[in-house]
Formats: C-alpha cells, sequence, structure tokens
DNA sequence: CCCTTTTATAGTCAGTACGACTATAAAAGG
DNA sequence: CCTTTTATAGTCGTACTGACTATAAAAGGG
C-alpha cells in the first residue's frame, strides 16, 4: 500500500445492493424496483444505490434501506453485509463495485409510501424474472447466506414480530429453508436453547385459526446456536 | 439504481488487502509488508494493492498473492474474500473502499525473493505490535473467520503438505483454534468424515522424530463437514 | 350438541455422536 | 533392556436427534 503516486489508479463507483426478505402469507417476498431505463429497462432490480463520500458501505446500506422499505426507524433491523461485487462488466455504463448486504424484516408493510417515492414493491422470492444486471446472482447468495445462518444462529427471530409462537418460528425455518420439519423436534431443540426464545409470561396465547391456542414467546438475549439446528440432511441422493 | 446522472458520485479508489496465513514450527504466521513512508511509516500492514480498471477484486487479490508471495503458481491456493472496509477515515490519504481476502498457504517459502522485491514477511501471528490502517481489525477477522469455517469444512488441509499425518492435521487444528484437542477422538472423527481425508495406499509412513511412524493421509474431495467438528465448549465461565 | 378436524403440547425409544478414558503397538534414546 | 514418545485401537456413559405415539384444546359441520 505504499507509493499511491507510483500507480494509476482509476476511480471507481461505489454502490450497495440490498436483499431485503420479509415473509408474507408464508412466502418468502424479496424488495425489489422496476427500472425505468436502460440498461435492463423494464427489469427487476435490487434496491441499492450509491455511497457517499461521507458514509460507510454500512451507513449507505441502512440509510438505502430505511428509503425503500419507507419505514421511519429501521435501526433495529438486521442488516448485515455478503461480499462485494465487482467484475469488470456486470455494469456496461461504467466500473460499478458494490458492496452487497441482506435485510431482513418482520412484517411487510407496502414499501413505496416513501416520500421520495420509491417504487420498491414486495416480490414473492423466485417469481421475478432475470433480475438487472448480476441481481440473480446476488439475491441468491443472499438467500444461502441467511439459509445457511439459521443452522447455527438466532436470526430466525428477525423475521417474527416482537411476539410470535414455536409454530410461527418453525414456519420461517421451513419457508426459508424450503423444508418440512417435525414440529415437537423443532419445539425440543428451540426450548432447550437457553436463550433462543423466552416464553411471554402472561400465559398469553394467540389464535390464528382452528386448533389449540399457541403459547407466545419473544425473541431471547441469545444470538449463537450451540449446538446447531442443522437442516435435514439433503443427502438423499449421494452422487 | 436508476439515472446516475442524478447523483454526485465521487470516485473512491479500491484495493484489495490479504490476510496470508501459514503454519512454520506448528505457529501461525501472516504475511505482512512494513511500510516505508507516511502514515505509519514503519508500522507493519497487510499486503494488498489497488484493484485495476480490468480487473476484479478476486483477480487482483490474487495478482497480490503472487507478487507478495513470491510463488509462481498461486491457482490451487485457497483464497476467499472475507468482506468489504469502507469507514470513510479509513486512510487519511483518500477515500479508499478495501476488499479484504483471507488466504492459507500451506508451507511458507521466504516470500521476498520475487523480482519485483515485495519485501513481504512472514511474521508470527500476534508479534507485530499494532499494524496500520485498520488492519488489526481485518486480521482478526480473517483469523476469526478461518477458525469458524474449521468447524463445518475441510479447510484445515489447505495448510497441510500434499502428504501429511493425522497428527500434523490435528497440530493444524489445535494451532488455529489455540487448543488442545484429545487424540483418539480427533482421529475417530477425521476417518469417520467420508472423503475428508484418504489414507495414501501404499502404506507409506513418516518418521518426525521419536515414537511410532505415523500413517500419511492426502486431502479427499469433500469440501463441508456434516456433522461439524465444533471447538471445545469455550462455555467455560457463563456470565 | 356431538363428532371430526386441526393445531399445540407432552412424552417415548432407539441410534448416533461425542467427551473422557484405557490399552496396545512401534519407534528412538539412554 | 527399559523408559519415553507417538500412533492407533477400543470402551463406556451421556447428550442429542430423528421418528413416532399420545393427549389437550380449540373451530366447524352435521
Amino acid at each position: 500500500m505504499d507509493g499511491y503516486d507510483k500507480y494509476a489508479h482509476e476511480p471507481f463507483a461505489v454502490t450497495v445492493d440490498l436483499a431485503v426478505f420479509t415473509l408474507r402469507d408464508a412466502a418468502l417476498h424479496v424488495l425489489l424496483v422496476e427500472r425505468g431505463q436502460e440498461p435492463y429497462a423494464g427489469r427487476w432490480a435490487l434496491p441499492g444505490g450509491f455511497v457517499q463520500p461521507d458514509e460507510s458501505a454500512e451507513t449507505a446500506a441502512r440509510r438505502e434501506l430505511a428509503e425503500e422499505t419507507g419505514l421511519s426507524d429501521v435501526s433495529g433491523l438486521h442488516l448485515e453485509q455478503l461480499r462485494t461485487y465487482s467484475e469488470p462488466g456486470r455494469d456496461p455504463r461504467m466500473r460499478v463495485v458494490s458492496v452487497a448486504f441482506a435485510a431482513l424484516l418482520p412484517d411487510a408493510p407496502e414499501a413505496h409510501g416513501g416520500s421520495d417515492a420509491a417504487d420498491a414493491r414486495w416480490v414473492p422470492h423466485g417469481t421475478a424474472g432475470p433480475l438487472a444486471f448480476d441481481h440473480d446472482r446476488i439475491l441468491a447468495d443472499a438467500h444461502d447466506r441467511v439459509g445457511a445462518k439459521f443452522e447455527y444462529t438466532c436470526l430466525a427471530t428477525a423475521f417474527c414480530p416482537p411476539e410470535f409462537t414455536l409454530g410461527e418460528l418453525q414456519q420461517v425455518y421451513e419457508t426459508v429453508w424450503g423444508t418440512e420439519l417435525d414440529r415437537p423436534n423443532f419445539r425440543r431443540k428451540v426450548l432447550a436453547t437457553p436463550g433462543f426464545v423466552e416464553a411471554v409470561p402472561g400465559a398469553a396465547r394467540l389464535t390464528g385459526g382452528r386448533g389449540k391456542p399457541a403459547a407466545l414467546y419473544r425473541a431471547g438475549t441469545a444470538t449463537a446456536l450451540h449446538p446447531p439446528l442443522l437442516r435435514p440432511t439433503r443427502e438423499g441422493r449421494p452422487a
């Protein structure tokens, strides 16, 4: 890193791209914007924008998160840097290096209410055709990362409202992983992990529809899962 | 990402920084360069450099890896993107966004043999005082990441020569984690994981010094570890 | 109002994995 | 020859997990 002046260094534009997930009707949704101009006009793209001169990528990402979701307070939301995408041809107009982030929301208020008219929309995951730029790749990487972190962290509660049932928490896992889990075993595991969830003391209950009311829980203070909660082995057919 | 021309976007310099690890005499070593000029003159720093206009960060990182280690072929080495550091004040001279990488080498040829005189040196981990810029943070993050990946991947063999004993592999784990492992249990776990290591058929053996000769193994084809090989629980004192 | 359906919760049981430990084998050093 | 050192084999009890059965408490339909 010596001798900056000895090297010719081209200027790069630095942006952030956000893969923002939420759960709606037990289906994974992603926040997307429709592009109005070339390149990729008419295609869906991940929300994002330029990092300003006085911002870190994290600051820019949280600012974009607030702008695109229309939420007034995004300070408590889970936002995590994924990785940086820097292939020379990824934006045909100029040399853009993009720091990608993943964000998780509990509920899904319709997005484009913001005064700045960020016309972002919640789109069911997988239904938005090929995205602009390399955003399909970014989105897939984000989904992989979130799924992997579910195994050894308590991240799943970031999709849940402040109070939730164990059935809802299990739904979160099943939706993100795309698998089904055994309900008694899931209960046992979650309750056996200290700090994952804590029972709402008022023995409060919630009626979602048919069956017996379920006890309510809040997210606990733990962040890691020891031992991990592994998804069902996908070694069903080994080669 | 619409409307590039509506935003004022300052140019950024984009660099890569490398945390290159190797094992020497059962001690973790890091490749560092001594800074010759301000800022941080005389301090150690991670090797790195600017991303060229026609390069991705990954390409730049592998090029720097070859330059700084002096190795002619770095194509087989493990090189992995860590994350991007973009705090506005991290370089006092200019706005620099740095994509950090971690690399693992089996053996440690003394580095600065390269014709380009990259004067990088192998320094025992933890002995190089405070590093320049935010490189202490980057190095710590890299070490954390490598240690964490040891739990659920076969990455540890990246530190080993083509043929190695189980004792040497255990040394790798113990050095990176800073803990001691039970030898029989470690054997059982490694050998029970299909594809982690494969025995060298010639019943070959190696004498390191005193005791009974050990069987030789090669790295297998597996990359993941299911179930993971967790390090001894550091919950010795819970709060 | 009873009976079925649905969901929540409790509990059982066997197989696996793992930590702690003991025992044997094969080399080097004195 | 005996001790030390390292490699390898095996044992035992516990914790965790997958698969499963059973009971409780609600809604809905006849």
